[in-house]
DNA sequence: GCCGTTTTCGGCCCGACTGTTTTCAGTCG
């Protein structure tokens, strides 16, 4: 059984949280915790690079020692040290570090002088008043705790990205509405677009802070306000989505947005860079002693430390900002560059609108091109296609093409892929097709190589251009079918099979990481939307934002192409 | 524990806010 990446960087948080409780060196929990954040964002399996005899301390932050560890991980599972940790300490203490408002310290204390060893007996513990007693907490401080642990034993979920914008729109409108607040944005992951976020950051310009943090206290939404500074202030809005405000005066504006649109670890490398160069980086400017060098814009911040402006997507520390100091940042796909859309449903199967009505809305919304893709037979409770209803719909689509003048419609499917990895629709028909997209609907728990070997037999199948929703995820609902994507990546390659993003937002799937991958393989992806109404258009977006964050180019979309070359490309497969 | 066109030892990102202090530690982002 391998060992998956992910799981080897938890082992590594773990032992960094342990290590942390019991007063380590914090540089020393650091370096554990930058080895976690490297292994977890690798595109390739440590076991992988391992069997191709890679040095693991050719990665950033990882020499010698953490080299043996995680090599012992990635073939157990564990490593001594983290069984000498939960010897020594019990396991849970690493969860309490997850309750807001606790650190290593708190944790440590807490269980010296309570015995408190997980997250429900340290609820116990505020409900019952014994936090009070303890040197150093208050009863602030209790119901804080009961609160947060309250909240921790809820499940504390994040936001998609979809929802959060539910949010954002009226929040930015209401506080954009006091006088000489300015240039009200969302910064944070919503800026960057990860798929989900924990919670929102706003950034704005004012003179006077306190004024406008004011005014976001007041936002009728707001459940409980968590802090109140000068500058910054921090709220939950009901539903549980937590609020950042930050505020700044003008000449900040740039290093703030910056500051607060993160990663976290491109923060942490910039400022790093920063030093390096003699310079102090702070969310106030760019600072050569006490003299300000840049600040007002982002692209100053970037350029006094050698760099082209980064796109907020790429700022993970993935690699970004070496590719700014040598001029290689990507020219990254861009919701202009899409040219049609490959993954559309009509009323025939489970959509709700007609294919004219759907081609309507592709074209007032500037695509050349969509494909129609109902579901298949099998998809019984969707209304799945069978072959001659989709025979009808292929001369539907034909007469309709000979009325449409802005816009082609494709004639397509989205056919099942069956549990043995065979196609639901007779391969005489899917040749009739223009697009065949091909996805699993269902049996999402075979094992890894089934599941495996399942894709791979789709994507050899003569007629698919496009394989849908690739992992299968549903954000917070269903997790990714277990597969061996590096293998399926590589076979879509090698098939000049398209490996679709599929941009509703509760799938983004493939996920940012997933489009590295298939762009370091050669293989091409499709940003489809999966659109069950004319306004599903409008969830391009949310894919484009995966696709950037994969540091995907037009040229690498296969959808980016226009209707000729596209035609001229899925007649080569 | 990592790392080196200032270094193989001595550094390692930075500021705001809160609560419990009596001048600051802890936490967060």
């Amino acid at each position: 059984m391998p060992v998956v990446n992910a799981t080897i960087a938890a082992v590594l948080d773990e032992i960094a949280n342990l290590l942390d409780i019991q007063g380590a060196n914090a540089f020393r929990v650091r370096a554990y915790r930058n080895a976690a954040r490297t292994i977890g964002n690798l595109g390739t399996a440590v076991g992988t690079l391992l069997a191709h005899g890679k040095d693991l301390t050719d990665l950033p932050g990882i020499g010698d020692d953490l080299a043996r560890k995680i090599a012992t991980i990635a073939r157990t599972g564990t490593c001594p040290q983290l069984e000498r940790l939960r010897a020594d300490m019990p396991a849970a203490l690493s969860e309490l570090l997850h309750v807001p408002g606790l650190g290593p310290k708190r944790v440590k204390t807490l269980w010296h002088d309570l015995g408190v060893d997980t997250v429900e007996a340290l609820h116990q513990a505020a409900r019952e008043g014994r936090v009070r007693s303890v040197h150093g907490f208050g009863e602030k401080t209790e119901r804080r705790i009961l609160e947060a642990t309250h909240a921790h034993l809820k499940r504390e979920r994040r936001f998609r990205l979809d929802v959060a914008e539910q949010f954002v729109t009226p929040l930015v409108e209401y506080l954009s509405g006091l006088d000489g607040l300015d240039r009200v944005e969302p910064a944070g992951s919503f800026r960057r677009r990860r798929d989900t976020v924990g919670d929102l950051d706003i950034l704005a310009t004012a003179e006077d802070g306190a004024r406008a943090i004011r005014h976001l206290t007041q936002y009728g939404e707001v459940a409980d306000v968590v802090s109140a500074g000068p500058t910054r202030g921090t709220v939950r809005l009901r539903g549980g989505l937590q609020v950042d405000l930050r505020v700044v005066p003008p000449a900040s504006r740039g290093a703030a947005m910056q500051y607060f649109t993160g990663s976290r670890a491109h923060g942490v490398a910039l400022r790093r860079l920063a030093q390096s160069k003699g310079l102090k980086l702070n969310e106030y400017g760019v600072f050569a002693g006490d003299r300000p060098v840049a600040g007002d814009t982002e692209e100053s911040v970037y350029a006094a430390l050698g760099l082209a402006w980064i796109p907020p997507e790429l700022r993970e520390d993935r690699g970004e900002i070496e590719a700014a100091r040598t001029g290689r940042l990507p020219r990254l796909v861009t919701h202009e560059d899409l040219r049609g859309d490959l993954h559309v449903h009509t009323k025939a199967s489970d959509g709700h609108d007609s294919v004219e009505a759907m081609a309507k809305a592709a074209a007032a919304r500037g695509l050349d091109y969509i494909a129609i893709t109902d579901h298949s037979q099998r998809l019984t409770i969707a209304g799945g296609l069978d072959p001659s209803r989709l025979a009808k719909q292929i001369d539907e689509i034909a007469r309709l093409n000979e009325r449409l003048r802005d816009i082609t419609v494709l004639a397509g499917t989205e056919v099942d892929i069956l549990e043995d990895g065979s196609l639901d629709l007779p391969r005489s028909l899917l040749e009739r097709l223009d697009v065949v997209v091909a996805s699993v609907h269902g049996h999402f728990d075979l094992s890894r190589a089934r599941q495996t070997r399942r894709i791979l037999r789709a994507l050899e199948h003569p007629a698919v251009h496009v394989l849908g929703h690739p992992t299968c995820r549903l954000i917070d609902e269903r997790d990714p079918c277990d597969l061996d994507m590096q293998r399926v990546i590589r076979a879509a390659a090698a098939c000049g099979v398209a490996l679709e993003v599929n941009a509703s937002p509760k799938r983004l799937d493939l996920t940012d990481l997933h489009c590295r991958m298939a762009k370091a393989e050669g293989a091409r992806v499709a940003i489809d939307s999966d659109a069950h109404d004319a306004d599903d258009f409008d969830n391009l977006r949310f894919g484009i934002g995966q696709a950037r964050r994969g540091w995907l180019e037009p040229a690498d979309v296969l959808n980016a192409c226009t209707l000729g070359e596209l035609r001229e490309r899925l007649k080569r497969r």
